[in-house]
DNA sequence: TTCATTTCTTAATATAGATTAATGCTTGCG
DNA sequence: CGCAAGCATTAATCTATATTAAGAAATGAA
């Protein structure tokens, strides 16, 4: 909780709030003025395309933030529906707050570079989907997050990769 | 010009610089303090992968900024090069004052909001890379930056929707 | 202007990953 | 506990895009 505390302060009107396994927390198409916190449990944003498909866009487990910033900031329909894969202990509070309303310099510096870390993030990901090959991006996702995998079903695995589950049943095979 | 000093401030030591066709302004590996502002001109940022491929991951044109955000406040040594495509202008300045050295509350809140904006520009890269297909890709491009395609060789074209210079050129006889 | 270099296009072939389908394996629910 | 529904795996076939190759068009330098 300290961590929380310190990125949005401790006087924000944030709301704890528990979730069950496949809850829905978010849906696409909102204008959600919420981030979400991880306290406890795993959660996932994905976007669902005109054939149905699902693309996991992220996953979210303790001390992780997900949120549609850009939904936030902007007042944009967010293309994100979020929900959870664990049962979940979610800290649920304004990113109008963290990104406008913040009380020091110093807490709005510290989101600052959160949110370049983010870029940094998204940056490594775009670079990675165009150059290599799925193989490869499953040993990254590995490397990335050792501890995730046994955690979150294939199919879940190979949407975040951008693949289907019989494609990684394979690689999975050959490794 | 007023644009830029909105961002960075009036009293900044922005240097401005003019770069011919072809010149590198940034090499892959270093640890870059330099953010770069396109006064005129065109230029990318791109990353070589192990097999020598390019792999442009954006353009800049007027009023752009390009920089390896991530390198910047963490100190990382940058994956991307960055070079012109056009003879350009550019006034390069530290993203160190971008983010920790804002004079005022007012200052560190706008960039925040210009850094949620390419958070969501990178998050629907990250979602279209993975949900369309080639020619999808390319016809957003189109929509997305309809008065660049002339101004940029189709290999780079290629390169940026992350396919081959030979694919895209048969996707434009389809179209 | 001319020649060399780079870029673009077209076509043939190769391949990674998608799709479809069938089978055994979990999981959660009545 | 037993059964239905979803999940993971394997295999056969299909398809989008890569690779290779060669020629045409554009660009740039002498």
């Amino acid at each position: 909780m300290d961590f929380l505390k310190e990125i949005i302060g401790a006087d924000t009107k944030a709301i704890h709030k528990n979730f069950k396994k496949k809850e829905i927390i978010q849906k696409q198409g909102v204008v959600s003025k919420n981030a979400f916190y991880v306290k406890k449990g795993l959660i996932r944003s994905y976007s669902i395309d005109e054939k149905g498909k699902e693309h996991i866009f992220m996953f979210g487990t303790e001390e992780w933030i997900i949120a549609d910033i850009e939904s936030n900031v902007f007042n944009k329909p967010t293309q994100l529906y979020i929900d959870t894969i664990e049962d979940s202990e979610i800290v649920i509070f304004s990113l109008d707050y963290f990104i406008t309303d913040q009380s020091t310099k110093e807490k709005l510096q510290k989101n600052s570079k959160l949110l370049a870390r983010r870029i940094g993030s998204l940056q490594r990901r775009v670079i990675q989907l165009m150059s290599s090959s799925a193989k490869e991006r499953y040993e990254m996702f590995l490397e990335t997050y050792p501890l995730l995998p046994n955690r979150i079903p294939q199919k879940m695995i190979a949407s975040y990769l951008g693949i289907t589950a019989e494609a990684l049943s394979k690689i999975r095979g050959e490794l």
